[in-house]
RNA sequence: GCGAGGAUGGCGGAACUGGUAGACGCGCCAGAUUUAGGAUCUGGUGGGGUGACCCGUGGGGGUUCGAGUCCCCCUCCUCGCACCA
């Protein structure tokens, strides 16, 4: 409302235009250097710039983080926010191959769309510090950690069935594909054996495990990546095969106690073993047994199938623990993956075994007392019986003995197993980081030095997977065949291409030292700004992104780049915003909301409002756009209470009254807690409530408290509160204007409201002083003569008294 | 099947360590004002009786003076994992 404006009506395009251009000419948000100031980094999960612009979505957890950001300013601490792109990936690709469009070309635009988008919603980032994964001079860096993981032998090559997507020409990780589907695109995948290269994150499940332990983070998501490492620890057991010394079956199993009730052995369908041993009678049936389960999709396999199929070897195995003779069979409920591919079974104590042996009639024996393995699978814990020297101990102490045993034995040795395997890291596609390695004609393979990155990603004429598997890449002869700078032999490129995660999964970083060409990010800004103090994002990053981003950092931990072992200290995810129907936002069912829309309709600052007003910031909750009426009215109510109609001032230069005072520290010290909780929701509901007041009360906003006021509403809706503030005279910007201080005296009330129950049925409100003690208390409600009356009724039998609380009498009827 | 989280008015949601259930907002109803503005203001709005009475937080039990909140059993919903030995 600078001068010039005729009408006191609040056009909230007009001011929202006027605070962003100036927030950008003055570089208001820009994270401070110096280092003496207690720091705040907060971040969002940067997105992908898709054509379709943002969702809403996407300002649910900017706007969050948003509020924390320009409150901790107030507070006093030195922020960092930043905003970046992920911007490798498929879709640009894809509408290459379409178009013939180069994908550098529609990120470019996409990315300014979204930034234009993020802009008109006032969010406070520091734009100096923008990253982009396609920039080559991020992307430098991006292939330097990935020497520093090929340097400390986390990266290899590896020959392995992988996800072939014949549709896309492509491999995808196993991540990529869901119930046999590629995650994009829906198309089919079948298993395909292929030169790839891998990162060995196992090496660092036990430390991913751990560390968990520590941070803040919701506790389901540190489940899920509990579960997806999987570990588990056993035995790893050796049983000889009859009449074959040069073959031993090895297994793994979390029961060693349970050796003694292993009644028959199974191994997967494509163990190596089971050539060797079957019998010849049973060679053309076992056959077809691996035949037909090669033949199923993975999706058959896991989802469709549950009842157990399977045939036997033939050959029998020896129980090291008591001799005894084991049948060997082949089911395809043993996967090839996990453990050894082998397992003893012991239907007595393993459900699925259980299920097995009653299929085929295979013996039940019962080693842990507690159930009736004849029914069910006892898999709880018990005495052990049935098991010689195992006989009469626990399981757990069964299990160290067993274990013990084993190893002096030599059948056996302690184990662990995880779920999680080493990170299929290439793809076959144009669009990704180039692999800084060279390929020597001896099949040996060497690295870019440091002072040739970035390996620029070269322009193609052709985006088209060749369908071979090989990358698009492959087919640019002049950028493929190169010469060694460190021999000079004539080398070829790495032509596959690292997957999207490999620029998210250390950006983070970059936002420190955006610039730096010498280094990936300054040590001692490092220290100052590590850790993430907050990370929000959805919950479909709860495990890949968050895992791979946390074994990057731990390897660049050890490499001795960055100072803490953790990347992210909390971590929140935003609960999904559904359409007006109650259904997932899609495009075919025609229920998405455009945020330019909304803000052109209401404006940012009541936008941000009703998504933060929406419920709690990690719920699910339906998108209602009749709800931007109440944000939008809040806002213009504010608005009256300092212009009127004519842009006239109506602020009270009188003293406001104790009432007013008093909702007005209420609601300050509601707000500072709520916001500090991240419940935003309540946060505005309490400034809802105080400006009712104020309206209701009809003479404006006391002076005293305006710009109080204005510093509480700015994370919130910033530029209301910033117009509002320069309306009053205010010639410095409220975004680093310290928080107010919340006045105790003005909580404590005189009086308060006591119900009055009898047999817990309220009957009455008294309004009692505050300090009124159980006695006083009990009296002023006797002298109530309609409680009077009903305690007439009965007979007073005990009184309880809480003083500020509660007084309930508990009467018996005579 | 396993793991996690939920269930409160027509709707989104409040409710601190058990202490007046339904704050705040949407929507709706009535009125005022101005009148063509996606306005504003005031009052009302859980259900039933329609006077101060009863019933109400998914269902059933329990603990307690008092339960949305704690305990047990059940139903349903959402998300994740899914033959991991």
């Amino acid at each position: 409302m600078t001068q010039g404006d005729k009408t006191g009506t609040y056009d909230h395009a007009a001011v929202e235009a006027r605070w962003q251009a100036r927030w950008m000419a003055e570089k208001t948000f820009a994270a401070k250097d110096d280092r003496s100031l207690p720091k705040y980094y907060v971040l969002d999960m940067f997105p992908y710039p898709s054509g379709d612009g943002l969702h809403v979505g996407h300002p649910l957890s900017y706007t969050a983080t948003d509020i924390v950001a320009r409150f901790k300013r107030h507070r006093g601490f030195n922020v960092l926010h930043p905003m970046g792109w992920d911007a490798f990936g498929l879709p640009a690709e894809q509408y290459a191959l379409k178009t013939g469009v180069h994908p550098a070309k529609t990120t470019a635009k996409n990315i300014s769309n979204f930034r234009r988008q993020l802009q008109s919603l006032g969010f406070s980032y520091d734009w100096d510090r923008e990253v982009d994964t396609t920039d080559p001079s991020y992307y430098r860096w991006t292939q330097w950690i990935f020497l520093q993981l090929y340097e400390r032998g986390l990266a290899y090559q590896a020959e392995i069935p992988v996800n072939w997507c014949p549709e896309m020409g492509t491999v995808l990780a196993n991540e990529e594909v869901i119930d046999g589907k590629s995650e994009v695109g829906g198309f089919p995948v079948v298993r395909r054996p292929m030169k790839q290269w891998m990162l060995k994150i196992t090496a660092y499940a036990d430390r991913l495990l751990e560390d968990l332990d520590d941070l803040d983070w919701p506790e389901h998501v540190k489940d899920m990546q509990r579960n997806w490492i999987g570990r588990s620890t056993g035995a790893e057991i050796d049983f000889p095969v009859e009449g074959r010394d040069d073959v031993t079956l090895r297994v793994f199993t979390t029961r060693p106690d349970t050796l003694f009730g292993a009644t028959y052995m199974v191994v997967a369908p494509e163990h190596p073993a089971v050539d060797s041993i079957v019998t010849d009678a049973q060679r053309e049936a076992v056959a077809a047994y691996r035949e037909q389960a090669a033949a199923k999709s993975d999706l058959e396999r896991t989802q469709l199938q549950r009842e157990k199929t399977g045939v036997a070897t033939g050959a029998h195995a020896t129980n090291p623990a008591n001799g005894e003779r084991l049948p060997i069979w082949v089911a395809d409920y043993v996967m090839t993956g996990y453990g050894t591919g082998a397992i003893m079974a012991v239907p007595g104590h393993d459900e699925r075994d259980h299920e097995f042996a009653t299929t085929f009639g295979l013996p039940i024996r019962e080693v842990v007392s507690g159930g009736d393995p004849s029914q069910e699978a006892w898999t709880g814990d018990g005495t052990l019986v049935n098991s010689g020297f195992l006989d009469g101990l626990e399981v757990p102490a069964a299990k160290q003995r067993m274990t013990a045993w084993l190893e002096e034995q030599g059948h056996g040795v302690a184990a662990v197993h995880t779920k999680l395997r080493d990170w299929l890291f290439s793809r076959q596609r144009y669009w990704g980081e180039p692999f800084p390695l060279l390929h020597h004609d001896d099949g040996s393979v060497s690295t870019v030095p440091e002072a040739d990155l970035p390996v620029r990603l070269p322009d193609v004429e052709r985006y088209q997977p060749s369908g071979t598997g090989e990358s698009p890449l492959a087919t640019v002869t002049e950028w493929v065949e190169t010469t060694d700078p460190v021999s000079g032999e004539a080398v070829r490129r790495e032509t596959h291409t690292m997957p999207q995660w490999a620029g998210s999964c250390w950006y983070y970083l970059r936002y420190i030292d955006p610039q730096n060409e010498e280094r990936l990010v300054d040590p001692e800004l490092e220290k100052y700004w590590m850790p993430v103090d907050l990370y929000i994002g959805g919950s479909e990053h709860a495990v890949l992104h968050l895992l791979y981003a946390r074994f990057w950092h731990k390897v660049l931990y050890d490499v001795g780049v960055v100072s803490t072992k953790e990347p992210f200290r909390q971590l929140l995810n935003q609960g999904m915003i559904l359409g007006e129907d109650g259904e997932k936002m899609s495009k075919s069912r025609g229920n998405v909301i455009n945020p330019d829309e909304i803000v052109e309709r209401f404006g940012a600052d009541a936008f941000r409002l009703y998504e933060m007003f929406m419920g709690p910031l990690t719920a699910t909750k339906p998108w209602q756009t009749s709800g931007l009426n109440g944000t939008h009215r809040f806002l213009k109510r504010v608005w009256r209470l300092f212009v009127d109609q004519d842009g006239r001032s109506v602020v009270d230069d009188g003293e406001p009254g104790d009432e007013v005072l008093r909702a007005f520290h209420v609601t300050l010290d509601r707000v500072t807690e709520d916001t500090s909780e991240l419940s935003f929701n309540t946060a505005i509901s309490a400034m809802m409530e105080f400006v009712n007041v104020l309206t209701r009360d009809g003479r404006g906003m006391p002076r005293s408290l305006a710009r109080e006021f204005l510093v509480m509403l700015e994370p919130y809706a910033p530029h209301v509160a910033e117009e509002l503030n320069a309306f009053l005279g205010g010639e410095t910007l409220l975004a680093w204007e310290p928080w107010p201080q919340v006045d105790a005296s003005f909580l404590e009330e005189d009086t308060v409201d006591v119900p009055v129950q009898i047999n817990g049925k309220v009957r009455t409100v008294l309004k009692l002083p505050a300090g009124a003690d159980p006695a006083a208390m009990e009296q002023r409600a006797r002298a109530e003569t309609g409680i009077a009356a009903l305690l007439e009724q009965g007979e007073v039998v005990k009184v309880i008294a809480v003083p500020g609380r509660i007084l309930n009498f508990v009467v018996k009827p005579r």
